[in-house]
DNA sequence: ATGTGACTTATAGTCCGTT
DNA sequence: AAACGGACTATAAGTCACA
């Protein structure tokens, strides 16, 4: 059960959906960017503190944060502007 | 947005509907038991890896965790052995 | 069985950068 | 824009004690 993974899809899922850069959120929620980084890479392990600060610069609920990955959540990862993971 | 509050609610209120104590729940998570107290207290601001020790020796789905509070929440806060106040 | 305090150690999180 | 490193500082988390 890895719920680092599962907070590094939905953050990363629902910062590029608002179209919200890392440095941006980042800005809004109070938080360092390289934290921001550091949690969609699966590097850092977050505290529910800091995930109340994103959720409330997200305006979502804290609990998407935890929503099951779906199966192809690999393929979906570094989802910025056209580039995919090499494979 | 009390992400700590919540994760405080669900974890006692899960723990005790198990009838784990605190004791045996820090055992089998391989937590600190003063670390699960603190944690129910809202004293603690847990990581995400915690989270998930806990959510495995409970043998629950680390969303559990952040399901909102209900209304009455405080009513229930205080649970001694199992025994829900009259209201 | 739990709350809480004091104290230590590990690491979360920040701030400065470069790629 | 984002990945990633180094060097910090703040705090999560462990240990031990006692009410």
């Amino acid at each position: 059960m890895d719920g680092r993974a599962r907070v590094a899809w939905n953050l990363r899922r629902i910062r590029v959906e608002r179209e919200v850069s890392q440095e941006n959120l980042a800005v809004d929620a109070d938080v360092d960017r390289t934290t921001i980084s550091g949690i969609e890479r699966e590097d850092f392990n977050p505290s529910i503190d800091l995930l109340d600060r994103l959720a409330e610069a997200l305006s979502i609920d804290i609990s998407e944060f935890l929503l099951p990955l779906p199966a192809n959540a690999g393929d979906l990862k570094p989802l910025k502007s056209g580039r995919r993971p090499k494979r």
